[in-house]
RNA sequence: GCCGGGUUCGCCUAGUGGUAGGGCGGCAGCCUGCUAAGCUGUUUAGUCAGAAAUGGCUUUCGCGAGUUCGAAUCUCGCACCCGGCGCCA
């Protein structure tokens, strides 16, 4: 079971947060059921304790050649009420876990209130915005011929895609493009599997996430839904940050191997159920997409220090792209549960005349290291960790902003400098 | 997919129904003058008491269920690893 010391340890903070939230996320139902849990497993083990040591007497007095049938029968009654908790127990460490896995990070003193997206905080802007050339990304794409959407959702529904000809380069260049960029920081490339089994999910992601955004894969061909038991189907990923997340789970890390920094590269899948009707066209919102994603793991005192690296790094890799941005700081009503801290990092798309989403930052403190059982040895002393993440580069995301920012009156598109000794070329596109 | 062999503390290993033991490594302390050795302790997690140092109890032999007063050990199911066969990008 989860462990609730943590949450006894730090009822103070979290009942600050909780409020700040304006959340109404039930932490008296989850300290009450959790006195009630051990106040079983204390009665547990006081009857446990009799029945050990009344069972060596039984060994000591058949060593001897007694008979002990007598207290054989007497201890009966002992076992019968040992049964009994035990069976009991079960529906209070599922309650238990439900309520740790939906309890929302305790946030960092800097978040705001807020009741949605709307209310997050510009904190800077870098570049210079720019007007439309040639229209939307998906004008611009379709025109040059280098994807194909309607045959997408043809083969495979809505919000997929073909990627074609160059374009197809260009984004496998994006990805080295970032990937070098982040090997030379020390981050170490990491390729992940694209399918997790669902009790690791809940240790990365709040249980929302599992109707809004997961795709179910590998069940198996002869198992019925209502035969699978708890964990057994794979979950498609959302993003290469939580298989990494995964990775260590149940892991003690010694102190000089913090922080320990990963680039992950993967395809994501996202259902997107409840973003019907927005960014329905090309391919700025689609159910698969490529990503590569910083993922640190580190001792508690670095996690702010390490977040500000990761976000310098999403800067660093977006001038040298050349795509205009601002970053904002995520509100409570915008950041979830995970996060104790998050920011996006948003481009500027020309044809919509505002900023869009490109990356996402966030330090997730020890929400995730707590559900995954991840620590650190600290002269001694074990502790959680701390896990932050953020995107170095959406790949197909990245294509709309470069296409937009980069798109010339004659319908080519320029090669982005940092890109050009990967593509051999300075421009594509066009008729 | 089939056949065989495995899974005991960080690593190696003993243990065929009666208190999980040994070695190595790590950590802490002690002792000792010679590049290190020796000795002692400690090395799963939870819970209770305590301000704390500590102490009590439970738990822990891949996971789950069962038999038993008592399971690493017996029974059933499952997972993973190694070897072989088959298939295969």
């Amino acid at each position: 079971m989860l462990t609730t010391k943590y949450v006894r340890d730090h009822i103070a903070e979290i009942r600050e947060s909780l409020q700040r939230r304006k959340s109404d996320y039930p932490i008296d139902d989850l300290l009450k059921l959790d006195e009630e849990w051990r106040g079983l497993q204390t009665k547990l083990q006081e009857l446990q304790a009799r029945r050990n040591r009344e069972s060596l007497e039984i060994s000591a007095i058949k060593k001897e050649g007694g008979n002990a049938d007598g207290r054989i029968s007497a201890l009966a009654a002992v076992k019968a009420e040992i049964n009994k908790i035990e069976a009991e127990l079960p529906s209070y460490e599922d309650r238990i876990n439900h309520l740790m896995w939906n309890m929302p990070n305790v946030l960092h003193g800097s978040v705001k209130y807020g009741k949605d997206e709307t209310e997050n905080v510009e904190i800077r802007r870098w570049g210079e915005t720019k007007a439309a050339v040639a229209g939307g990304h998906t004008e611009i794409l379709e025109k040059s011929g280098l994807v194909d959407v309607e045959r997408a959702a043809k083969v495979a529904g809505a919000r997929f895609y073909y990627l074609k000809g160059d374009l197809v380069l260009l984004a496998k260049s994006l990805e080295r493009y970032a990937l070098d960029f982040l090997v030379e920081k020390g981050y170490v490339p990491l390729q992940t599997p694209y399918m997790m089994k669902k009790e690791y999910y809940k240790g990365v992601t709040g249980l929302g996430d599992f109707e809004d955004a997961l795709y179910t894969a590998g069940r198996p061909m002869e198992a019925k839904p209502e035969e699978m038991r708890e964990g057994e189907e794979l979950l498609l990923i959302a993003t290469s940050e939580h298989p990494i997340a995964a990775m260590h789970a149940g892991e003690v890390f010694s102190a000089k191997e913090l922080p320990l920094k990963y680039v992950g590269v993967s395809p994501c899948f996202r259902r997107e159920a409840g973003s019907h009707g927005k960014d329905t066209k090309g391919i700025f919102r689609v159910h698969q997409f490529d990503k590569v994603e910083q993922f640190v793991f580190c001792s508690q005192e670095e996690s702010s220090r390490i977040y500000d690296e990761i976000v310098a790094n999403e800067e660093g890799i977006f001038q040298r792209l050349g795509i205009p941005y601002h970053v904002i700081e995520m509100c409570t009503g915008d950041i979830g549960i995970v996060a104790a801290k998050k920011i996006d990092l948003e481009g500027w798309f020309p044809s919509q005349q505002r900023y869009r989403e490109l990356t996402s930052a966030s330090n997730c403190t020890d929400w995730q290291s707590v559900r995954l059982d991840i620590k650190y040895d600290d002269r001694g002393e074990r502790r959680y960790v701390h896990t932050l993440n953020g995107t170095a580069i959406s790949i197909e995301r990245a294509l709309t902003a470069i296409a937009e920012n980069y798109a010339n009156a004659d319908g080519t598109i320029t090669v982005p400098d940092a890109l050009v000794q990967y593509m051999g070329k300075e421009r594509i596109g066009g008729r």
